[in-house]
DNA sequence: TCGATTATTGATAGCGCTATCATTCAAAGG
DNA sequence: CCTTTGAATGATAGCGCTATCAATAATCGA
């Protein structure tokens, strides 16, 4: 099933055809019709191999993902695959281990495959090392986290630091006052940017945060487990805990009931992130919803973008798309008791 | 960087440089290494898209997805994507809603991509309107999961029978007498075949499993969290308890914290599937480890090869490929108190 | 009405690679 | 020494698609 049987079975040229595939402008409506009925009647799609042979404009994205959450991860790949798919893009999927021989390689890998940019997301985008090396190769990148956007990188991300504010301020408004918070992995940004969030909404409500009342973990379910257990052995213990990611916040639940504190009479404990597990566990998470697979197809869209544009000649600088993220209300939130 | 720059390099034809790229036998040692060097100078990778084309064995082939959990998903569809990027095919990934009108939906997308064949996992290869579907599109099945393989129809699997009765009679050799279960989603038929790996191990040890021991749930933490209540309510409550899948697992130990019944000293939890959730709970989950990732590689490559065959006009019938499980052992069983 | 535009379509020539068959060359046999 | 054989290499022709430009049809202004 080639170009040329709906060429024939339409009655025009190949290339009008062609045309028709890659929605050119200058086809006439009816011819476009009669073509695509001539394509849907022979179930035909197009080659992607021949495609990118004979087209200049073929491209070959990377993605370069770590170690984050599976449920993140699940939807990251999701969202950036169909976005690739849609665009005819190919996207080479590669893990980067952590480590610089982990990171040489997977970096050597893509470059191999003669990618034009690549999608980072944290931590990797933070590690001068890896950007360097991009650098190096004159690869385009676009980042997928709290991140500046820099001439040769372009950022996708939400609004970290007002989230957080924004939700700091909803337990606020419940009535807590002895308000703890887990911070997330020290090495992704976005982790400062929410505390920073968590710190500023605290302070414009006239709210101490003692230091002992914001405890580091690294966004794994175990790291909250130790951090929660921080927390409820403080001698005031916090009414509120406000965990940096859904994974910390369901184990801060965990440790809770362990207590017997009640989630949420006796304890309020909130989430980021809104992944799967927000509403696996019980009771369901009071969260962030952080529109994860959209930003990875904006990433995919935005880094399609920048390599035409340097295709064209122009040399566009890092842009910065910030998406909304959204305050869920479920049911881990409550008055303190 | 083309075939030809090398060829130019190493003094040789184009032709024979497509030769020593693809191992070609009928090629003089001494010739060989001239063209490696000359590759390697000029750090030159063959264009796939060109090699697709030019081979003529381009192929496609669909992977459906319908809603295990994120932890699941994200390791079946890596090791898919890997494995289809290494043998140079094209997969198309498309989620899979449940209800008559979400499969439909999937499949006609999958058909009108025009692909070869189809990776189905459970439940969906359970669905026998679903598999009608692809028969009446003559296109080539391959199941991940518990099926029975068939003429139109390949399976990849573990025996899920024996590693759930490996599991069982592994917790009776701790000691434990009184043993709970929790089943696993009744639509997937590898919840039946654990189950009755489990009786079986219960049987060959003479214990008695009281229908109330095995609690139905549906693979989700929730449902969890249900049937280890139902569990530990039981008068005589069970010394330790097998979860169909490790986010079960992971909610019964949350349940067994809320009683102040430490784990395992006081219960013994055993999970199914080995995600990354069984390592980022505490106490680490001791699990049958199931080779997601191998499983969906084998898939794309049995798809492949019967593609080849159908192609060479040979018509094989299903092949059942059994893989390997593990029985992990972590910290979470121990013998009775 | 007629040339001048402009919109639409078609013909041709590759993209980089490999399948196929032709050719060359070295060694072996007569 | 000249064929005969087989191994090694080369020449040619596409794979299915699109870029480019040429050709045609439609539209317009005078």
């Amino acid at each position: 099933m080639t170009i040329a049987d709906v060429a024939a079975a339409s009655g025009f040229s190949p290339m009008t055809v062609s045309r028709v595939i890659n929605n050119d402008t200058k086809v006439r409506e009816s011819t476009r019709l009669l073509v695509q009925q001539a394509i849907a009647a022979l179930n035909y799609s197009p080659n992607l191999a021949a495609r990118s042979l004979a087209g200049a404009d073929q491209m070959r994205i990377g993605l370069l993902y770590s170690n984050p959450s599976a449920a993140y991860l699940s939807r990251y790949l999701l969202g950036s695959l169909e976005q690739a798919r849609a665009a005819h893009v190919e996207l080479i999927v590669v893990k980067c281990d952590s480590g610089e021989q982990g990171e040489e390689e997977a970096i050597r890998e893509l470059l191999s495959s003669g990618v034009d940019g690549v999608i980072l997301s944290e931590p990797m985008c933070d590690s001068p090392r890896i950007l360097a090396l991009f650098a190096q190769f004159d690869t385009l990148v676009v980042a997928v986290g709290n991140w500046r956007p820099s001439s040769r990188m372009s950022v996708v991300r939400i609004d970290d630091r007002e989230a957080a504010a924004e939700m700091t301020r909803h337990i606020i408004a419940l009535g807590h006052r002895r308000i703890g918070l887990i911070i997330g992995n020290a090495l992704h940004l976005a982790s400062e940017a929410r505390r920073q969030g968590f710190e500023a909404a605290m302070e414009a409500a006239g709210l101490a945060v003692p230091p002992e009342y914001m405890v580091q973990g690294h966004f794994t379910y175990r790291s909250g487990l130790e951090a929660a257990e921080a927390l409820l052995d403080l001698p005031e213990r916090p009414t509120a805990i406000f965990a940096s990611n859904d994974d910390m916040a369901a184990a801060t639940i965990a440790v809770a009931h362990r207590r017997n504190l009640d989630v949420p009479r006796d304890l309020t404990v909130c989430g980021f992130d809104d992944t799967d597990f927000a509403q696996s566990i019980w009771p369901e998470l009071t969260t962030i919803h952080q529109p994860i697979a959209e930003m990875s197809r904006a990433a995919v869209d935005m880094l399609i973008d920048q390599i035409r544009a340097r295709r064209a000649g122009r040399n566009e600088t890092g842009r910065d798309q910030l998406l909304d993220y959204k305050l869920v209300l479920r049911d881990s939130d409550a008055p303190p008791g």
